[in-house]
This record gives structure tokens, C-alpha cells and sequence, in this order.
DNA sequence: TATTGTTATACTCTATAACTATA
DNA sequence: TATAGTTATAGAGTATAACAATA
């Protein structure tokens, strides 16, 4: 019986669970617009819009698979696949012959901006159509805090791998 | 060029964005726990779970797959596995013969068990150490309302099945 | 006819380990 | 020796559609 699992008040639990249920549920929902409006898994729109949040729109290989959370044989998959739809390029880095650049192309950033209207709708009637606007500053700056503290933890793309120093 | 994407505050895309974040890299995390510590894949570890917390450990399949948001076939396939590592059985209704009911064994309840202490101890050292109590119980709160209203919406397990009224 | 669940199938995704090339 | 990326492989997971049985 190791029925002492540490202490944990009700309100974490609550709190733990209807993180999961709503992450579980707008997941989903997300999910189903973005293949629904431009073909895109998750995970292919994650790494569109990290590319499109970056300057110039390209990232290092290594760099994009830290970033999404990603193995990088993952990420050479879907590198390819994104490739192979014209929305990426890849090209060695002239800084480092070992790196490989990949870019979002204007065709990437054409299905970026077909697919963003959509998934912001979504968010507005899925998520904060039902809160305040002090509830979504409240969770905007509680989970920066919350995102800040778990980045720091060393999940690399690929375990056997350190960081830069 | 279909810019006009709304309206999104730039309070709301951080509040989004660090929820993806933190529900990142909390299930990353989380899974490998699971995997390390039960051997058991998040999916399962939900199954298992929601068993657990519902009354007598029993569920119907279809009421199990709407609660953790899953297709019927994908239940079954899960469902087997599960059985075949005697975590669960599954026997025939006896209201409704058509109806499957999936039941908790004990030593399901023991991988429980044995996954949930640490599963507690990475959500301290992930998600509420970072956290105030103020904090935490906000979370509860806004989290709680949102989740409410997406479970309102009709995101069934199998698309083309309509809700009981 | 509607609902419950299973099966058959086909595909996407993912990670691990081995490998090549560059620093 | 360490790092960047690819490849080969193999397995897990998922959904769709067709199906059988019961209500």
C-alpha cells in the first residue's frame, strides 16, 4: 500500500486535471482544423509557426527539435514531408558544414496564413469565449511562469545529448 | 491574402502559447514517468485512471472512450491490451447485452498505484513549485470553467454517433 | 432503424541504434 | 572525441469503414 502519494491539496489536483481535460480537448479540436484547413498535423503547424516565429524563418535542425520537443529523427521525417510539400527548404549552414538550415518558404508561409484565421476562431469560441479578460491575463502570466520553470529542465530533443555548455 | 485574423490580443496569444508549452512539456515528462514507472502509455495510465475514479472501478466501453476523448476502435484496441496484462476485464452488459463493461482489476489498481506517487512528485517538481498557492487555485478556478465549457461542446468519441438525446 | 462494439486495414508517427561527416 | 544530421527499422497507436449483434 503506498498509498502516501506525497501531499497533494485538492485544489492541485483540481487544478491538475482540468489543465489535462482542457489540453486533451482543445488538442482535439485544433487538431481536426488545422488538417481540416490546410493538411497539417500538429506537430507540422508547430514547427511552421516556430519557423515563422523566428527571424528569417529558419532554424538549425537541432534548434527547431529543442523547440518543438522533438527527437531529431522525428524531425528529419517531417523535415522531409514538410520538404516534400514545398513549405520548407533545407540547406547546409555556411557557418557549420556539420548544421542544416531549414526555412519556411512563401508556399509555408501562404499555408501559415491559411491556416491561422481558422485556429484563432477556434481558440476564441473553444477557450476564451468562456473566460474574462482578467482570467486570460491571470493565466497568461501564471503559465509564461509555469512555461519558464519546466523549459529549464533539460528535456533535450535527444536524451544521450547535452547542451550547448 | 486573408490577414485579418481576427482579433487576438497579444495577453491571449501568450496565454495560448504558454499553455501549448506547458502542455508540452508536461506530457513529455509525464509520459516517460509512466513509461518508466508502470510501463504504461498516457492513453492507458487515462483509461486506467478514469476507471479508477469512477464509482465500482466499471465503465461502459463508449462511456469510457467519451470521457477520455478517444475512438471506439482505438478503445477496443487499448482495451485489449489492457486485458491481456490483466489491469482490466471486460464482460457484457447485463442491462444491455449489446453494452461492454469495462472493470479495474486489482492488480490494475496496483500499477495505479505504483505510477501515481511519482506521477505526483513530477507535478510538484514540474508544475506547482513554480506556482504560488494563489496561483494554483486560480488555475483551478479559470482552468475549470474553460473545461466546462468545452466538454459542452460535441466532440464525441466517433464523429457520425450523436449524443444520447 | 439506431446503437454498441469489434475487426480488417492502412497509414502516420515516433524513437532507438547505427552510421556518415564535420568541428 | 563530440556534435549534427540521416537512415534503417521496427513498433505503437490511430482512425475509417464494414460488419455482427442487440434494442
Amino acid at each position: 500500500m503506498t498509498r502516501n502519494t506525497a501531499e497533494v491539496t485538492p485544489t492541485q489536483l483540481q487544478a491538475y486535471f482540468a489543465f489535462t481535460e482542457v489540453s486533451s480537448l482543445l488538442r482535439h479540436a485544433v487538431e481536426k482544423q488545422l488538417r481540416d484547413a490546410g493538411d497539417l498535423s500538429y506537430v507540422q503547424f508547430q514547427l511552421l509557426a516556430t519557423l515563422g516565429d523566428s527571424p528569417d524563418g529558419r532554424l538549425r535542425m537541432t534548434d527547431l527539435a529543442d523547440r518543438v520537443v522533438y527527437s531529431r529523427s522525428g524531425l528529419t521525417y517531417q523535415a522531409q514531408v514538410l520538404e516534400g510539400r514545398g513549405l520548407v527548404t533545407r540547406a547546409p549552414s555556411s557557418d557549420d558544414e556539420r548544421s542544416v538550415v531549414v526555412a519556411l518558404t512563401s508556399a509555408g508561409r501562404d499555408v501559415l496564413g491559411a491556416v491561422f484565421p481558422g485556429h484563432i476562431d477556434a481558440l476564441h469560441r473553444l477557450l476564451f469565449s468562456s473566460l474574462t479578460d482578467a482570467d486570460i491575463a491571470d493565466l497568461a502570466r501564471i503559465l509564461q511562469r509555469a512555461a519558464d520553470h519546466l523549459r529549464a529542465d533539460p528535456p533535450r530533443s535527444a536524451a544521450p545529448r547535452r547542451r550547448k555548455a
